[in-house]
RNA sequence: GGGCGGGUAGCUCAGCGGUAGAGCAUCGGUCUUACACACCGAGGGUCACAGGUUCGAAACCUGUCCCGCCCA
């Protein structure tokens, strides 16, 4: 027999399987299998930094769904890589080595520099793949790649070369996104909007060149008009019709330069309705500068200084300059007032710096073609959510050129190279000379290509491209891409249009986009904030496998997942249960036989619950719906195996029953766990995994190559029985906590049935009410029995669950508690019966919902007489309580701990009485059974006698432990209990008055569900 | 300004035409020989608001108000 730790320790635990299971190989992908392939490229972290809980949500999804598929034989790929993310690691290697040696990176050169950035991912690389690795990502290491490795390179030059004989790619002057903090341009999707900034519209006048007047223009950027070239005006409107077509005079530099209709750019509502036109720093105005041959002035140097073109303003900072150059336009008369005024503002992505729209040279990819392509086969690709293919849709449909180069050193460099005439040649390999006129004077184009470039090439570069790869071939398109929905545009667009374009085939099957992790109170990590939060740090805390089943039963959030520690402690409080769960169940396996078949309704009852919480979760997770597929795991494991099945099983385990029950109930059990396991082991692979493999009846070397549950029959029957079954004894146990009974105190209880067949099956669960309820004598009656005077009573339709209470309780509490019930079943048939007597609904609604609530209404009829029958007993023996005990109900005294009280010898009394009054029925039972049954009764009367004899022990054992009790009432913890007893009234009439004050408006479900 | 999410128990969320649910937190009771990282019980909701469709709306439609995100 196994003896296991009593707590499960996952620190312990972790580390030993993550290193085995790697060491194995089990990780390890084939380029070419018989098994079916299912490929996924993990997004690529950025080198810079270290994991973060965003990270982990991506490792725990793509390593559940890699397990998942792993357990059903596919031939499983998932490929780790990091990206060398140009601006950010540039920016932070800079930083770097300002702070240590106060130089910059133009004064290490170059060469210099990339050496150091070299060195330091291979420092920081290193962080990211532990941290993969404590999460217990099953990642095919022997795939890692790195967006800036040989072969990515490769994949790069190729097929930058590729769209660039194709016409797909071209260098051009135009607007561009330019930081002046990071000294690059940016593509669109580098700057951030930030939204809501409060400024002012400021208003001046640009005279007419004629000196007929002016037209006062409105802005929020005064000093860019410095490089205005138009004023513009609604074609329509009647205040300007006259002013188009005449000059205005620049008050500054002189220049002259005309007023313009323009419908697309103004707004006559807005400000003055006269705009002031800056085709060099706007991309609107560059647009209307184009529609009307404007010219384009520049009035920028590339660190955001003002430049020569601006002549006495030159050299201050665009920022900065503003105020100067209001004061010059004051002092020149032309100030016309202002506004406040509210506007969005772009900035840097990596810097926050505000962005300029600058005119630049830039490399472009013509997105058009491309974009195409991703629409017309844009289902080709599966949604897990369908929202974002109409979000992906619409960005293709009004996509940009792209602008690919940054003047940045980190990266792969341009592979284009200039000979001193300036021609262009794009290679694949550095080239001895100019493509067109053979000059050996070449230059390569210093700058940099985006990140996002090579990280488009991902799904395919991976596995060899441009080389047909035995790897690509098998793994190409990849089954799924899943990555948080932020990166939609930035790598699952490119991905589509660039994978589309070279392989003739979308990238991936499936799209699954996640949300973003929060902290708990809803904020964005991040490291300005102070919140990100460390996986390892919580690793090291709660384990993986609680990490992991948080993050997994959190993934199916469309936007947002604000994430808590207390929810983090409650799955580490699950990974402990299951530990203790296969405790108890390793130790109560000696002398298991495999062979041995269910034996009782609990074996039968775990099995079939085994087997549709397997169909739960094979079907949520065909579906990525991976929250779902946690919950149900976590519900069966817990409320059903744990609460049920091995609560039920302790007399057959403890070999009070039978040696066929015992071996039924040890091989059903061990099974149900097994398969429990297997179907946890993609949310939680190492508790699953460190169990597993401590079981009798695993097979196979390892949890993760066992197969993962699959289809199977389930018994209804036996669940239909064990959902009696359940319900009584919930029942009993709710009585038994209304009334407030201490668990330990054993209690005579009273079944009352509706008809053989159920007392038939109830007979056979004695034992678990007494072990479940902690009930006493158990005793079957028919409905048409007399009931007991003085009972709490449950009422299901098949069965009467009756709790004596003579000396027990408190019959004001009973009589409020029946009544608040039966104020539920009246507003709740109140709602039925106005229902039913509707003619529409019966007419119309469908034949089953009508007969449903007939039925209902008929169930809570019943029930309604049963407790008002029952009202009327207790009701009646109040009154004798009252003459009894002068106390009274109205006291409270508490029936919690009689063994204190100082009447207790009277109590005791009471108890003998209770139990000799259950002492009776026991051999009418004998006697109804016999009868009633016949000759299939005869074994069962032989054990009835057999349980009545026991029952006979118990009960004379429970009094005598009563009654020696009562001789020393002070044994147990006198002092709380006594400072309980003086809070408890108090409560108990706040909590009256609460509920007399608001009387119970709706019917309410008494009982939980989810157990059944 | 355009688009997309969301507003359900104290908190985090599920439900998306047929009796309002879970986990956590709260309250009461228990160390009942797997587990106090536990067990048993209970309380708690005008499902943002207003109209409409329907026999029936938390769910569908329209509008309003909040919150968040994306794109101009």
């Amino acid at each position: 027999m196994v003896e296991l730790d009593k707590g499960y320790e996952p620190e312990k635990v972790e580390p030993r399987w993550a290193k085995w299971w790697e060491e194995k190989g089990f990780f390890r992908s084939e380029d070419k299998s018989g098994k079916p392939a299912f490929s996924i490229v993990l997004p690529p972290p950025n080198v810079t930094g270290s994991l973060h809980i965003g990270h982990a949500l991506t490792a725990t999804i793509e390593d559940a769904v890699v397990r998942y598929k792993r357990m059903n034989g596919f031939n499983v790929c998932w490929l780790p890589g990091i990206d060398h993310a140009g601006i950010a690691t540039q920016m932070v290697v800079e930083r770097e080595i300002q702070r240590t040696e106060g130089k910059s990176r133009h004064d290490l050169g170059r060469e210099e520099f990339l050496r150091r950035v070299w060195a330091w991912k291979e420092k920081s690389g290193g962080r990211i793949a532990v941290q993969h690795r404590a999460l217990g990502a099953s990642l095919d290491w022997d795939r890692e790649r790195f967006t800036m490795d040989e072969r990515s390179s490769r994949a790069v030059r190729e097929a930058f070369a590729r769209l660039y004989e194709e016409g797909l790619l071209y260098r051009a002057e135009r607007l561009i996104n330019w930081c002046v903090s990071c000294r690059t341009a940016l593509s669109d999707l580098e700057v951030d909007h930030e939204e809501n900034v409060r400024t002012e519209l400021y208003k001046f006048a640009y005279p007419l060149a004629d000196g007929s007047g002016e037209i006062v223009v409105a802005t929020t950027r005064p000093e860019t008009m410095l490089g205005d070239t138009a004023v513009a005006v609604h074609p329509d409107d009647e205040r300007y019709k006259a002013l188009v077509g005449k000059s205005v005079r620049h008050p500054i530099t002189g220049r002259e330069f005309p007023i313009v209709a323009d419908a697309e750019l103004v707004d006559p509502k807005f400000g003055t309705g006269a705009v002031k036109v800056t085709p060099g720093h706007s991309f609107e105005d560059f647009e209307s500068g184009r529609r009307h041959g404007l010219q384009l002035i520049n009035i920028l140097n590339l660190d955001g200084t003002l430049n020569e073109n601006a002549g006495p303003f030159q050299g201050q900072d665009r920022i900065e300059v503003r105020p100067a150059l209001k004061a010059r336009l004051k002092e020149l008369g032309l100030e016309r007032g202002s506004e406040p005024h509210t506007m969005a503002l772009g900035r840097c992505q990596r810097c926050a710096s505000i962005v300029e729209p600058l005119l630049s040279k830039q490399w472009f990819v013509k997105t058009r073609p491309l974009a195409d392509q991703v629409v017309a086969q844009i289902d080709e690709m599966r949604f897990v959510q369908e929202n974002w293919r109409a979000e992906l849709l619409r960005w293709m449909e009004k996509i940009h050129d792209w602008c690919v180069s940054r003047q940045l050193w980190w990266g792969h460099q341009i592979p284009a190279w200039y000979c001193e005439y300036g021609h262009v040649t794009v290679a694949r390999e550095t080239p001895r000379e100019c493509a067109e006129c053979h000059s050996g004077r070449l230059k390569q184009d210093p700058d940099v290509l985006d990140t996002w470039f090579s990280s488009g090439l991902w799904p395919f570069s991976t596995f060899g491209w441009p080389e047909k790869t035995a790897a690509l071939e098998t793994f190409y398109p990849n089954s799924l891409m899943e990555t948080g929905f932020d990166i939609l545009f930035f790598w699952v667009a490119r991905m589509a249009m660039l994978g589309l374009h070279f392989m003739g085939e979308v990238p991936f099957r499936v799209v699954y986009l996640h949300a973003m992790v929060r902290d708990e109170k809803g904020e964005k990590m991040s490291k300005t904030r102070g919140n990100v939060i460390d996986p390892l740090d919580v690793t090291a805390r709660y384990g993986a496998d609680a990490l992991r089943f948080t993050l997994a039963s959190m993934a199916g959030q469309g936007r947002d997942i604000k994430l808590s520690t207390d929810r983090i402690a409650g799955y580490r409080a699950f990974a402990n249960k299951i530990w203790n769960a296969a405790r108890f169940v390793l130790m109560n396996s000696g002398g298991y036989d495999p062979r041995a078949q269910p034996a009782s309704l609990y074996d039968r009852w775990i099995l079939s619950r085994f087997q549709r919480c397997a169909d739960e979760a094979r079907t949520a997770l065909e579906e990525y719906r991976l929250g779902d597929a946690a919950n149900a795991i976590y519900r069966f494991i817990w409320n059903e195996l744990c609460d049920w099945a091995i609560e039920l099983s302790k007399p057959a385990l403890y070999g009070e029953k039978s040696p066929r029950e015992r071996a039924g109930a040890q091989a059903s059990l061990l099974k149900a766990l097994e398969g429990a396991l297997r179907l946890l082991h993609p949310f939680m692979p190492f508790v699953s995994e460190e169990v597993w493999q401590r079981l009798p009846n695993r097979s196979g070397e390892t949890i993760m190559l066992a197969p993962y549950p699959g289809p199977g029959p389930v018994d209804e029957e036996a669940e239909r029985e064990m959902d009696l079954v359940t319900r009584a004894i919930d029942g009993a146990r709710s009585l038994r906590g209304e009334v407030n009974l201490p668990p330990n105190q054993r209690v005579p209880l009273f079944l009352f049935v509706r008809d053989g067949r159920t007392r038939a099956l109830l007979e056979k669960h004695e034992r678990a009410f007494k072990r479940l309820a902690n009930a006493g004598e158990v005793t079957l009656r028919g409905f048409d029995a007399a009931r007991p005077r003085q009972a709490a009573v449950h009422v299901e339709p098949e069965v009467e669950v009756h709790l004596p209470l003579v000396g027990l309780i408190d019959f004001a509490a009973e009589k409020a508690r029946v009544e608040k019930e039966l104020g539920r079943i009246a507003a709740e048939l109140q709602g039925i019966e106005k229902r039913l007597s509707n003619k529409g609904f019966v007419e119309r609604a469908p034949a089953e919902v009508v007969e449903k609530d007939r039925a209902r209404a008929e169930e809570l009829q019943a029930k309604r007489e049963k407790l008002s029958r029952h009202l009327a007993r207790i009701s009646s023996s109040e009154e004798g309580m009252d003459e009894k005990n002068p106390q009274g109900p109205q006291g409270s005294q508490p029936p919690s701990s009689p063994g204190s009280t100082p009447n207790f010898a009277d109590r005791a009394r009471e108890m003998v009485d209770a139990a000799r009054e259950a002492m009776g029925p026991m051999a009418e039972k004998v006697a109804q059974a016999m009868t009633e049954a016949g000759e299939v009764l005869k074994d069962r009367a032989a054990e009835a006698g057999e349980a009545m004899s026991q029952k006979a022990a118990e009960v004379k054992a429970a009094v005598e432990r009563r009654m020696a009790t009562a001789r020393k009432p002070a044994r147990k913890a006198p002092r709380k209990a006594a400072a309980k007893r003086k809070a408890a009234p108090k409560k108990a009439a706040k909590k009256k008055a609460r509920k007399a004050a608001k009387p119970a408006r709706k019917a309410k479900k008494g009982k939980k569900k989810s157990r059944r």
